[in-house]
DNA sequence: AGCCAGGCAAGTG
DNA sequence: CACTTGCATGGC
């Protein structure tokens, strides 16, 4: 297998993980989110991606190309000059410098929608607790170094699942969620590859055609798998978030306060949201109700 | 025992 | 367009 080093200065690996962002890695023993080995795998195009932080040193062990790797735990981005490009804020300031080195992953596609397909009134362990149960149910076993793991269905074996096997794995309602927009990608009705050759305004305009992808769905697909970095997610915490720290962007309409905040972080507000999210979760910086 | 969680779609006025 | 309602499940 192909191994690739970067220094880990310029990631908090671990971080990036665990922070809640992405539901399609996983650690080789214990959960994601408690403790366990720092190694920790996920998928690309049906390889294996093993990566694991020592001595200061990011390691990615995987057939994939350097450039998938790099796209994969977005280790292009320049975080000194993303942050030194927004808009002064005592906030984001503290966030940043409590929580530098988190970066914005990019999972595939599918898992990736179908981990947010999920998300709507659930917490984040049973986000990732749904994941891992459809990939154990309808994935492939696999063997990555040495220990036995389940890919994730395509498109085409999640087609076979049937809403009632769904909802047996407990994600309850989300199940025709799952359903519906699977059998969209699978009978070719829907195709994320488009969405590479729009803006973020079409693009999240099209992705909402998939059941069950509304505004704030849409927003965390476009940043979590493609690309689309000016994405800004607006749950429940990023708008407490926005309240406290922001309040001339706030707004009641989603595409209003998403407007404003687009327009006040610029090209990169999805980084904006993630250190800001992570923060106010972590109790970094104070939230309101 | 209620209440609530990274919201969404469908229905009504 | 603005506003309301129902929705599954598990943890606290």
């Amino acid at each position: 297998m192909g191994e690739y080093r970067f220094k880990s200065e310029d990631i908090d690996l671990e971080l990036t993980l665990t922070c809640g962002q992405t539901f399609c890695w996983n650690r080789f023993e214990g959960g994601l989110y408690g403790e366990g080995s720092d190694r920790f795998y996920s998928f690309r195009n049906g390889e294996p991606l093993i990566a694991e932080e020592k001595d200061g040193v990011l390691v990615v062990e995987t057939e994939l190309s350097e450039k998938e790797v790099r796209k994969a735990l977005d280790l292009e981005t320049d975080l000194d000059k993303v942050f030194s490009e927004f808009p002064e804020s005592e906030a984001l300031e503290r966030s940043v410098s409590e929580l530098w080195g988190l970066r914005i992953i990019s999972d595939e596609f599918f898992p990736c929608l179908v981990s947010y397909l999920c998300s709507p009134q659930m917490r984040i362990p049973r986000i990732k607790k749904m994941h891992n149960d459809i990939a154990r149910q309808f994935g492939e076993e696999v063997e990555v170094d040495g220990k036995t793991v389940y890919r994730f269905p395509e498109p085409e074996e999640l087609a076979e699942a049937s809403e009632e096997a769904l909802r047996e794995l407990g994600v309850g309602y989300r199940a025709e969620y799952i359903v519906k927009s699977t059998e969209m990608i699978e009978n070719g009705h829907y195709s994320h590859e488009e969405l590479s050759e729009m803006n973020y305004e079409e693009a999240r305009e099209h992705i909402k055609q998939l059941y069950g992808v509304g505004d704030k769905v849409a927003d965390c697909v476009l940043l979590f798998s493609k690309g689309f970095h000016e994405a800004y997610p607006i749950d429940t915490w990023a708008q407490k978030c926005i309240k406290t720290h922001y309040p001339a962007l706030h707004h009641d309409k989603y595409e209003k306060t998403s407007e404003n905040v687009r327009e006040h972080f610029g090209q990169k507000a999805g980084y904006a949201q993630e250190y800001l999210f992570h923060a106010a979760r972590k109790d970094i910086i104070e939230v309101e109700d």
